[in-house]
DNA sequence: CCTTTGTTTAAGTATTTACTAAAATACTAA
DNA sequence: TTAGTATTTTAGTAAATACTTAAACAAAGG
């Protein structure tokens, strides 16, 4: 077993390893959305988004609100979008410099 | 299928899954490191460790540099530094988060 | 109480991931 | 070329994750 520290921190970032989760932390980095918003937006069934959901609670990346039958969810820590961000332009950049190296290579007709 | 940069991103961010992948980022976060000298940080098997950085070279975290019979590596950029940590800042305010919660009720008898 | 609406949980299966052991490749030096 | 060291790749298996369907739970209104 690894130190607990690294395997909590592994067991954190889970939350990023779903394009759908990836779109729920994107749908409710402004502004909270109920389950109900959320199934709308991502157009998955129900119970996947609830498990996803579920996934983002037990990580504790998301804080809800009750309110009459409807559960609000939003980010627990700013933090977490910071993150989330700077893991988008890592991508990014390097989608950039791939074609950037792929040009390079035609030009020389390799 | 969901969007494609939200399944790009989200493959990305597979690095950060596996306690022994942060322990590879932590151990070269400063300075280049061979194979060897990480299976001797880790203390893992080489095909394991040699595994763990095959993701992270897929994903494009990490650049090497062949020496000889060694190979060198390197974080490819800053920022997945910065992404690593503020998800352990994440973790850490939440065990510090659930740690006052439990004082409470503990205190309030409960 | 019964029904409706919003949401979660459970069960089953398919896919993905991680680990072990064995084999292969790459480079260096004798 | 042969041997030795560093590293990767392959194959097989065990464990974790994601999705579908069905069932359960919770709150509100008639």
């Amino acid at each position: 077993m690894s130190d607990p520290i690294f395997e909590m921190h592994a067991q954190v970032c889970k939350v990023f390893t779903s394009p759908k989760r990836l779109e729920i932390i994107n749908a409710i980095r402004n502004s909270e959305k109920s389950a109900g918003e959320l199934v709308e937006i991502l157009k998955i069934s129900q119970p996947n988004l609830s498990q996803h959901l579920a996934v983002l609670r037990e990580k504790g990346v998301v804080a809800i609100r009750k309110e009459g039958q409807n559960i609000y969810y939003k980010i627990a820590n700013p933090k977490i979008i910071k993150a989330c961000d700077l893991m988008r332009e890592v991508l990014i950049e390097k989608l950039k410099q791939d074609q950037k190296l792929a040009k390079e290579l035609i030009k020389q007709g390799i």
